[in-house]
DNA sequence: CTGAAAGCGCTTACAG
DNA sequence: CTGAAAGCGCTTACAG
């Protein structure tokens, strides 16, 4: 960089007044008349002055730059969550960075460690493959929101969905289709897999409530939630004659991928099978079938998990670790009957 | 905040040694004698210090961060390029930080005017509202690199696609199966629409091509590039009598909308209509049908847009401004008769 | 190979 | 209402 760098002093020399003045002009302090105001603003205009954040920072002991931890950033739920919260982190004057942590162990550590503190205020942080031990083992004070449903409460702030009620809704809702052999795809068995078994939880609990016996064959287990997995794990289910008349998918990209199977090989759908998923991601309103889901409140999830951080950042540890339940709503589309363009 | 900050000095006289060599050990400068790194490592795990970022780039005058400005995270394409993003600045040790323009022109030009001066080392910017002439305004001199197209070169850094070459590829193609009533959906009149004006002048350059006479009425104007924005074109497409045989849509989300009204009104694709879109994203490969499109090499468009900047972060404007033209590819799948499982 | 000291550009008590 | 000065926590010539 080869520009001369202007600094606080620069446009106090100009306007011919102390840089304490300038500063205050800058942060919008009040006790400044209107005409030394005026030409420190000139000043400003003349120099092209920019504040160092930086310096203001370190002077500070704060950076305004809050970081959003996701598994990836073009997984759709991930994007409009990370959309929300951007925009509501600018309310709060709070920029977002993005840490993407592909959902492995090594980078989710990093991120639980604190390896951007002093960088960052906050951090939102919506973790795959650690366990909540693991979270709660954590000795980085930076504040910290956790995304996601965890068992062990207590340890950090939390945003989470009634997973187990939203899943048994939607299976109920497949029941109460006339369907008998609903089946599930998204199970999971590693350790941190919290929301998985919670879906599956609810899943078995509305089976039992509606009286419909289950059936191992009808549970899906995947590596992932990305379509791919929700392709292949539908082609398994048709191919191991468990003879499925719905599915219910933990996930709207894994029932994107399920739909795509199923019409490729013809069935028809809410027809011979009915399909239920999770997330309300935009591609869900859009496709053919539209796709019937669980809609958390994702704006709600974002404005809260900026609230919190927030609330914290000032607050400190002193304040008790929070959790929050945000609202969710089954929408009913065509996939399990309902009307076009709902 | 109520933690006592740790500092360089405090780590050095535990170690008892002096920052200076603190700094080299947490720097991993070479000189420093093994048996004084092992004692100031252990000083620093024993107190848990991390060096205060804020501090060093105050002192280096450079943060480390880089700002990605988009119009929004969850358009699909956004969303994987921001993925693809963050990945490459990883490589290059840089941090994103993500500006979320909506694509309105006052965000843009704060974006322009370089809001974030001092905070950022440099600057990824895919603008929408403005125009060439008002970017080769800017007086900012954080180092730019622009995404998309644009006239008139040579004032930043700029990634571009053959606009008009690969609209022109797409609907050469859909001229190929022997369509002649083929429609375009995307085009737009404001100033900064850049995008549109050559992937229209591609479409308009096929039909001469391919013999074809144009037809006004087959070109429909959008708004915006939503899946929302692609259905209602559609809809006033077919309701207007036009009758088109194909339609080439300027992206692949507004495809999706038009496709959804295609088959909600009955059309078969690409029996009646063929199909094709823009961008390559991951829902067109999973709808049914599976979705004709052009192929930008989004992992090109990232590494190249990161190692631009990068280069320009070290040799500043010394270095002439350089335009690269990443690679496409015409991908065709079912929704132009294209293999399954394409 | 290591130490003492200056300085990056701010903000903020402390005086006046 | 404004000024002079200290200090945030680093890095980096400069000595030794």
């Amino acid at each position: 960089m080869d520009k001369p760098r202007v600094g606080l002093k620069d446009v106090a020399r100009l306007a011919g007044v102390s840089v304490k003045t300038v500063s205050n002009v800058v942060n919008g302090y009040v006790h400044v008349t209107p005409a030394t105001r005026t030409r420190v603003e000139a000043a400003i205009k003349e120099l092209n002055y920019r504040p160092n954040l930086s310096a203001r920072n370190l002077r500070q002991g704060r950076t305004g730059i809050i970081a959003l931890a996701v598994p990836e950033l073009d997984i759709p739920y991930f994007a409009e969550l990370a959309r929300l919260v951007v925009a509501a982190a600018e309310k709060h004057e709070l920029t977002v960075l993005i840490d993407q942590t592909g959902g492995s162990r090594e980078r989710e550590q990093l991120v639980a460690e604190g390896f951007r503190a002093h960088l960052i205020d906050g951090l939102i942080f919506s973790p795959l493959a650690l366990t909540s031990e693991e979270l709660a083992a954590r000795v980085d004070d930076t504040p910290m929101v956790l995304l996601g449903e965890r068992v062990s409460a207590g340890t950090a702030d939390h945003i989470v969905v009634d997973n187990v009620a939203a899943a048994k809704e939607a299976t109920l809702h497949l029941a109460s289709l006339g369907r008998r052999r609903i089946a599930a795809i998204g199970a999971q068995d590693f350790a941190a897999a919290e929301t998985s078994r919670l879906r599956l939880a609810g899943y078995l609990a509305a089976l039992e409530a509606a009286g419909l016996p289950s059936d191992d064959r009808l549970v899906v287990h995947v590596e992932a939630y990305h379509r791919a997995d929700g392709a292949r794990a539908m082609a398994r289910l048709l191919d191991s004659g468990a003879a499925p008349d719905a599915v219910f998918c933990f996930n709207d990209l894994m029932a994107l991928g399920a739909l795509r199977t199923l019409l490729e090989r013809g069935y028809s759908v809410p027809g011979q099978v009915a399909l239920a998923g999770f997330d309300d991601i935009e591609d869900g309103r859009y496709g053919t079938p539209t796709l019937t889901t669980i809609s958390p409140d994702k704006r709600e999830i974002a404005s809260r998990a900026v609230e919190f951080l927030a609330d914290r950042m000032v607050k400190g540890s002193r304040v008790e670790t929070r959790e929050i339940r945000v609202p969710h709503e089954l929408l009913i589309r065509e996939s399990t009957g309902g009307q076009t363009r709902s």
